[in-house]
DNA sequence: GTGGGATTTGACCAAATGGTCAAGATGCAA
DNA sequence: TTGCATCTTGACCATTTGGTCAAATCCCAC
């Protein structure tokens, strides 16, 4: 359960994919990839089961709803993953890589106003694209993380401290106001995940969420601004002149 | 289902402690309030509901869990409450105001530096006192509220137009940084929640989490600056002087 | 202490649901 | 076309679980 072990971050969860996938049949085997209709079908189940996941988390998901949104019998589609939890982790591992992406093309090499103005528009344009992948993830790690606390604790943790290093390095160059790195990750998640997660509440508030373009561009444009210049950095960049 | 209507904000939601509520007898009636064992089991259950509701969710919480939690059979809980969602629902009531108490006591008349510092302080203060409420929230939220929609877009809207009003005062004054105040609140919620929410995730990443005093005291102050300064206060107060 | 309402519980029920299985349908290579 | 592996499904099963009910016990005002 779970891979403890990886090489270069992002490639081991690949084979996530394949976990909990109960067919194996000889011609797949042997070509060493998934036929046709397994491929179709894998597509449509992790698709639907997404949706089912993130709406009801896995409690309230129920296999049979998962089968009917995909198509297909309760029976067919438990041929493709042997259990709930197989569906379930395949999800997971099928939104965790591009989920987490975002944080990695921090370019140390880069001006942390560019960077971390790209990498918060990223996140929140993958709230706004990817709402049901945020939620199942949140819902995922309120419930403690089960299937995926080991990634967090590897994967991600080797990620975090990298990134980290950078963030320490662009305030030893004197680019940024001292604050706590990982705090400021964590903050950079939480807002911009926010949106995704409570988008209910932020309609019930508003009117509108991150559906709506123009929404979209303000909120970017808020938390953008108020975490620059929370961290030392003049935005909108008025001048190319900062610091 | 869920209360449109109110007085003075708080108040109505107290009419939920007592709604799902089965048991009212003639003495009860007579005296309009509970027995002394009905309010003990009541709080008995409660409790028990929070931590098993927050833990698993709506879905995932069986009614015998929360039973055996509070020291009782099924039946006897169900006794006391007529279905697992008069249970829910009662919970939900139960924290709800406590959790959205704090932005009640945003000051209009004070400085925008204290009175947000001041917020900001209160619901981490919260997140690390009550994660379980805090889970339940968001775990409602992102259920889409079937519950507290209602609530929502009622009382917690009226408090919420009401606090952005004092904002773009502020803001007026020329006291703070020209921002959506409706982003600044979301923003607030976002960061202080996500620690009581991602603890896990947190833990895994940092070794520890707001249950750690060292820790709590640097995310507030991390959180605090980092806000503060976002809108354009001086932060760490160095000198009185602000702005 | 006693009578009647309040409290408590075990036995029980029905629905929902994850999962199995054998049999049939389909696709495809020779 | 044919044979075999793949794919698909309905019938079925076991377990979990929310909820009911009648009976037993407890509590307390009189």
């Amino acid at each position: 359960m779970g891979v403890r072990e990886g090489g270069p971050a992002g490639s081991e969860w690949a084979v996530h994919l394949m976990a909990g996938l109960r067919v194996r049949t000889q011609d797949s085997v042997k070509a060493g990839g998934l036929s046709r209709i397994q491929e179709k079908n894998r597509t449509l189940i992790l698709e639907a089961a997404l949706g089912e996941f993130s709406r009801k988390g896995f409690s309230g998901a129920t296999v049979e709803r998962i089968a009917a949104e995909a198509g297909m019998s309760k029976s067919n589609l438990l041929y493709y993953f042997a259990s709930k939890e197989a569906i379930y982790n395949a999800t997971l591992a099928y939104i965790l890589e591009v989920w987490l992406a975002p944080l990695k093309t921090l370019n140390p090499a880069g001006e942390p106003a560019q960077e971390l103005a790209a990498y918060i528009r990223q996140k929140i344009e993958m709230s706004a694209q990817f709402p049901e992948a945020s939620r199942l993830f949140a819902n995922e790690v309120m419930q403690g993380a089960p299937q995926i606390l080991p990634i967090l604790q590897s994967d991600l943790k080797r990620l975090v401290d990298e990134k980290c290093r950078v963030i320490e390095d662009w305030i030893s160059a004197g680019k940024m106001r001292r604050v706590d790195p990982v705090h400021l990750i964590f903050t950079i998640w939480a807002t911009t995940q926010h949106y995704a997660d409570f988008s209910v509440q932020i309609r019930a508030l508003t009117g509108t969420d991150l559906g709506d373009e123009e929404f979209l561009r303000q909120t970017e444009f808020s938390v953008t601004s108020l975490i620059l210049n929370g961290i030392g950095i003049v935005w909108p960049q008025e001048s190319g002149q900062s610091r």
